[in-house]
DNA sequence: AAAAGTTGATATTTATAAATATCAACAATT
DNA sequence: AATTGTTGATATTTATAAATATCAACTTTT
């Protein structure tokens, strides 16, 4: 049931993704106040969580009741995704961008003027949908050095 | 007095660099048991600090009190520096080494058998010395990305 | 050789992050 | 039109990480 749907479509509301994961739906809404998920809004502003976002919010529990890391620590961590590789920007647009030349939160939870980000929305972007987990950041890293 | 001291001198003994940092003796263990500081040791086991360590823990205890990052939260931030770029070790040398495999914590917290960095001690090793910062290990993260 | 300081190990305290609850205003559903 | 669910904001609870305390055995200092 659960197995053939998409799993980017923004399918659940809050109440349900609180029930899948069980945890509170104030959870839910204070992950997402730190940054650390971009639910899909429709237009009268509610919320709806696709199973790949559930997934994600899975993935921060772990890092966060059994890795012992606190929020802050995954803002953190999320800060060194080298997203000006993934994204291949410009010279220009890292000068321009905070995200690039700041480390207190991940890339998205910045404003994107004058860069290649601008007008993209980061909860489709690459930078935010495959580097949930610290294995993956470090392969990432690997991947890029020399 | 403290000024014209070679700073990477193991001078104090735990009580002296306790007083200086106005932390407590056990914190000072404590730090070293979840291998965040590497402190020179007598023969006699007793233990040493440098004017470096002192900064280095001064550091960490920003992370832990001004930015909220917790302790594990450290350990894994300082387990995607990137050391096999800053030793340039061989692609042997990376097969064989947890360091490079794992995300746990900094690569000297673990064992280095069949390495470059078997023999080294890590308390004298640049990517103890010089990635304790965040921004130190995003520019690093830079400097060796594409 | 006595005093002061260190060792590691275990137990306890305290500070606070993470999670939950409550609220009135608004949106969606039946 | 009534019920159920959502919104953000503020306040409260709880779980636990970080720091401290205590201990006997061992070192160092004077």
């Amino acid at each position: 049931m659960l197995e053939n749907i998409d799993n980017k479509e923004p399918l659940f509301p809050i109440s349900t993704a609180a029930k899948l994961l069980n945890i509170s739906v104030h959870t839910l809404r204070m992950y997402e106040r730190e940054g650390l998920i971009i639910p899909f809004k429709k237009e009268s502003n509610q919320r709806l969580y696709s199973k790949a976002d559930l997934e994600r919010i899975e993935c921060i529990r772990k890092a966060i009741n059994e890795s012992k890391i606190s929020i802050n620590g995954i803002k953190t961590i999320y800060s060194l995704i080298p997203c000006w590789s993934v994204m291949n920007c410009s010279h220009k647009d890292r000068k321009n961008c905070k995200a690039y030349n700041e480390h207190t939160g991940p890339c998205w939870n910045y404003e994107h003027p004058k860069t290649i980000c601008e007008k993209r929305n980061c909860r489709d972007c690459d930078v935010y949908q495959k580097y949930t987990q610290c294995n993956e950041i470090k392969e990432l890293i690997k991947s890029i050095s020399r």
